[in-house]
DNA sequence: AGCACGCCGACT
DNA sequence: GTCGGCGTGCTC
């Protein structure tokens, strides 16, 4: 029999598997899917199998050493949807799995150092001056006995510790070896407690038994009947605690009773929970016609089993997740499986209770902040077929469910289902859709505001579009005004001149932050006791240059996205192209002269209503105040029971709940967001304002809306405010089509960046360069490299290069990922003496381009 | 990513 | 000899 040969992806920025010998021992135990420690060089790393075979070309291979997993961890499916991810996000296999499984395949191997001389003073006397981190070490393990090497490196405060134990090592002075990693969090037991035969006997027998009374005293007789009477309704075992606490006995005791080998202890694996959730029995909900419709074409989708996606356009309040449940109440019914994802946001405890008052303790939550132990037990609980259903964010796409039939993709437009900060920077949503295909699953998409991607799809056919046009309660759409700020401005101007004051006026006004109309509406809602939710949004600050007369914003002629300021060179630049423009001295709109930065503060905000309103409370919600779990919930819940008159918050407030006494929604600057340097920006504000007009209003009592802005015609308040979705589409897809922007194209986003600017740039050259010769002219374009938006962060400059990529013509982005691949590969094989201190990261389908 | 190894210069 | 600071190259 030759020998067998296993695949090993490793979480490493690696971006290619590696070969190592099954021992023989272990050939029966390795499977594709298995964790498995591997020797990497110095280090023991847990690894995950993604193939075998019977022969290889390589020499020298290492044996794997031990097998982590009697059931796969990956199922066959898993792995090529965890495949197909690291292809298409370019992203190294073993980070997609790594990130896919909440087990701990990070883990490494401890190194543990201890003493290995008699005479330790004597050493330490002699290495005191001639090396002191050496005696430092020694001192250190002296004091302490064994410790590991990272435990020692804080504990000498040396940056070089390897180099200073191999010195000690080469001496014979310490010795160290190796500790595996553990093979995931835990399994969390408890001690229970059980009778043995004799045990029963005697606590049947009762205290009039002669025999038994001199074996057993009255004390453990009474441990024994509770027991006894506890185990009738649960024969496999009592927690050892409760025993306790209901004989009123104490542990010395139960001891006892073990050493007589009358009782027995056993552990039993417990699940930890995270909250205790509050459930509440299922309403029994009749569903409108449009619920039904919907319902009806999803269910004959599902029955077919094939792959199929929808996309659920229903306005806020119309009743989505109740078609969800009812299409998960079908594909559980027929023995299948279902994941939910929603955003991180709105995964708060009433949306659980809501599907638990369903289908009970046959869904599994998974939440990023759990500890990993509970993470990792809802992880067990799907692989193992103990629940139907996840709930979860992003993450929860990779749910080791078997038998899966549905995806819902709530709130499909929310950029958290894109992960974007660390490697694999997939989206959520998209890989749902895979996964479906893969698995010939129903995928639902849901949203009130759906992505411009998701409803050209479903718009173009590859999707099938469902429409929920009607609120639940019948309650009506709020009317939206608009409020000028440029005009708020010239009155407040006027009115401080008018006033007299005798210092310049100039200089002790400021723009105001909220206009009287918005004042004088809140003030209406404190008299009638009635709620205000004031949107502040605190994103986006990046500098513009804007007409103080009339609003007027720089924009890329090219480009369409706004440009931005840079005060150390004095220009305008558009970060996408890299156009650089001076500032107009004079408004090309309105001929104004006083052109100037603008971003508000954002206590003045709060300061600002602290004096204006002479009554009523205000209550914050942003970042700042919600950091602690839960803390979010407990300020809604307070903000609900109406211990407050406005909730001031960022873009939290727009989710989550629906409070009926909520009357009034106030956004104090829309340009925040549509001003952003993206071409999402618009998008991003027609369903930011779309999303906080339905927190108003949805009971019996209509709706109000005040949107302040300083570009009043923009087209996406405009739409916004007539609750027009699909003009919004049409425009903002005309604009795609215009400038070569999603859907028509796909984009890739190449960030590079290092602490010397001009390595950054010349690194950054030399792969738009590489990009240049491998492209095919018409079907993909390079522009930049450019400065990001925040150009410098953390110390560190940033340049960007993007590809925009015909998706007509290269409709899976492979010639693009190909092209982009044997740029990374030159860019990593002539590491100039430069490159290393420049790092390069790649982002397949950005959300931002910031 | 880590980590070793090799080079340099500085200090004892 | 020791120690720190790089850069370079490899890990089955």
């Amino acid at each position: 029999m030759p020998s067998l040969y296993a695949d090993i992806a490793l979480p490493l920025p690696l971006h290619h598997s590696f070969t190592y010998i099954v021992p023989e021992a272990l050939e029966g135990a390795a499977r594709p899917g298995c964790r498995v420690l591997v020797p990497f060089g110095k280090r023991t790393l847990v690894g995950v199998i993604v193939q075998m075979s019977r022969e290889t070309s390589q020499h020298g291979l290492k044996p794997l050493s031990d097998i982590l997993d009697v059931h796969p961890s990956f199922a066959s499916e898993l792995l090529s949807l965890t495949q197909w991810v690291a292809e298409y996000y370019l992203a190294p296999w073993g980070e997609v799995l790594r990130a896919a499984a909440p087990l701990s395949l990070a883990a490494e191997s401890k190194r543990m150092v201890r003493l290995s001389v008699a005479d330790v003073l004597a050493l330490l006397e002699k290495t005191r001056r001639t090396a002191p981190l050496q005696h430092a070490v020694l001192a250190a393990l002296a004091r302490k006995g064994t410790l590991s090497v990272t435990a020692l490196q804080k504990e000498t405060r040396t940056r070089h510790i390897h180099a200073v134990l191999r010195a000690l090592e080469a001496n014979e002075w310490v010795k160290t070896s190796e500790v595996p990693p553990e093979s995931g969090p835990r399994i969390k037991t408890i001690r229970t407690v059980l009778l043995t035969g004799t045990g029963r006997q005697i606590s049947e027998e009762g205290a009039n038994n002669e025999s038994s009374k001199r074996t057993v005293t009255a004390r453990q007789r009474n441990v024994l009947a509770t027991l006894r009477q506890l185990l009738g309704e649960r024969p496999d075992g009592i927690p050892l605690t409760e025993l306790l606490r209901a004989s009123a006995s104490t542990l010395s005791i139960v001891q006892a009773l073990a050493r007589k080998k009358l009782v027995l202890f056993q552990r039993q694996e417990i699940i930890r929970k995270p909250d205790e959730e509050t459930v509440e029995p299922a309403k029994h909900i009749v569903l409108n016609m449009h619920q039904e419709l919907a319902l009806a074409e999803i269910s004959q989708a599902l029955q077919k089993g094939e792959y199929n996606t929808f996309l659920l356009h229903g306005v806020t309040g119309s009743g989505k997740t109740q078609v969800y449940i009812e299409a998960i109440r079908g594909i559980v019914a027929g023995g299948r499986t279902a994941i939910v994802l929603v955003p991180e946001i709105s995964l708060t405890p009433q949306m659980v209770a809501r599907f638990r008052s369903h289908f009970g303790d046959r869904v599994a939550v998974m939440h990023s902040q759990m500890s990993t132990g509970e993470r990792s037990d809802a992880w067990r609980l799907a692989r193992d077929g103990r629940v139907d259903i996840v709930i979860g964010p992003r993450s929860a796409v990779f749910a080791p469910l078997e038998r899966l039939g549905l995806i819902v993709v709530d709130e499909e437009q929310e950029s958290s289902y894109k992960q974007s900060d660390a490697s694999p920077r997939y989206h959520a949503r998209d890989v749902a859709v895979v996964r479906a295909t893969l698995t010939n699953s129903v995928v639902i998409l849901g949203s009130a505001t759906p992505s411009v991607e998701s409803y050209f799809n479903a718009t173009s056919g590859k999707y099938r579009l469902l429409e929920l046009p009607e609120r639940v309660d019948q309650a009506r759409l709020p009317a939206v005004t608009i409020v000028d700020m440029a005009e708020e401005r010239k009155r407040s101007l006027a009115e401080t001149r008018t006033r007299g004051s005798a210092q310049s006026p100039q200089r002790r006004w400021s723009p105001p932050t909220i206009s009287q109309a918005l004042y004088a509406a809140m003030d209406r809602r404190i008299a009638a006791g009635e709620g205000t939710i004031l949107l502040q949004n605190r994103r986006g600050f990046s500098h513009v240059v804007e007409c103080f007369e009339c609003g007027y914003v720089e924009r890329c002629d090219q480009c369409e996205v706004t440009m931005t300021y840079h005060s150390t060179k004095k220009h305008l630049r558009c970060h996408y192209c890299g156009r650089v423009k001076a500032p107009p001295s004079v408004c090309p709109s309105c001929g104004g002269i006083d052109l100037r930065f603008h971003a508000f503060g954002t206590q003045r905000i709060e300061e600002d209503l602290q004096r204006a309103l002479t009554r009523g409370t205000i209550l914050r919600m942003d970042l700042d105040t919600t950091t602690r779990r839960g803390s979010h919930e407990r300020i809604l819940q307070k903000f609900a029971q109406g211990s407050a008159d406005i909730l001031l918050g960022t873009q939290m407030v727009a989710k989550g709940l629906d409070f009926a006494r909520v009357t009034l929604v106030g956004v104090i600057s829309a340009d925040t967001q549509m001003l952003l340097p993206d071409f999402r920006s618009a998008e991003r504000t027609f369903q930011l304002l779309t999303q906080v007009a339905g927190r108003a209003g949805r009971s019996t009592k209509e709706g109000e809306v005040i949107i302040q802005t300083l570009q009043p015609h923009h087209y996406s308040l405009e739409y916004a405010s007539a609750h027009d979705y699909k003009g919004f589409y049409t425009e903002e897809l005309q604009y795609r089509k215009e400038l070569d922007y999603p859907p028509f194209t796909r984009i890739v986003l190449v960030e590079l960046r290092g602490e010397a600017e001009g390595e950054v740039l010349q690194e950054a050259r030399r792969f738009a360069q590489q990009l240049t010769t491998h492209a095919n002219a018409p079907i993909f374009t390079v522009l930049g490299p450019t400065d990001a938006a925040f150009a410098r962060l953390r110390g560190k400059f940033r340049k960007h290069i993007f590809i925009k990529s015909s998706k007509e013509k290269d409709p899976g982005g492979a010639l693009m990922r190909s092209a982009v691949i044997s740029a990374q590969q030159a860019f990593s094989r002539t590491r100039a003496a430069t490159s290393k201190k420049v790092q390069l990261v790649i982002d397949v389908d950005p959300q931002g381009m910031m």
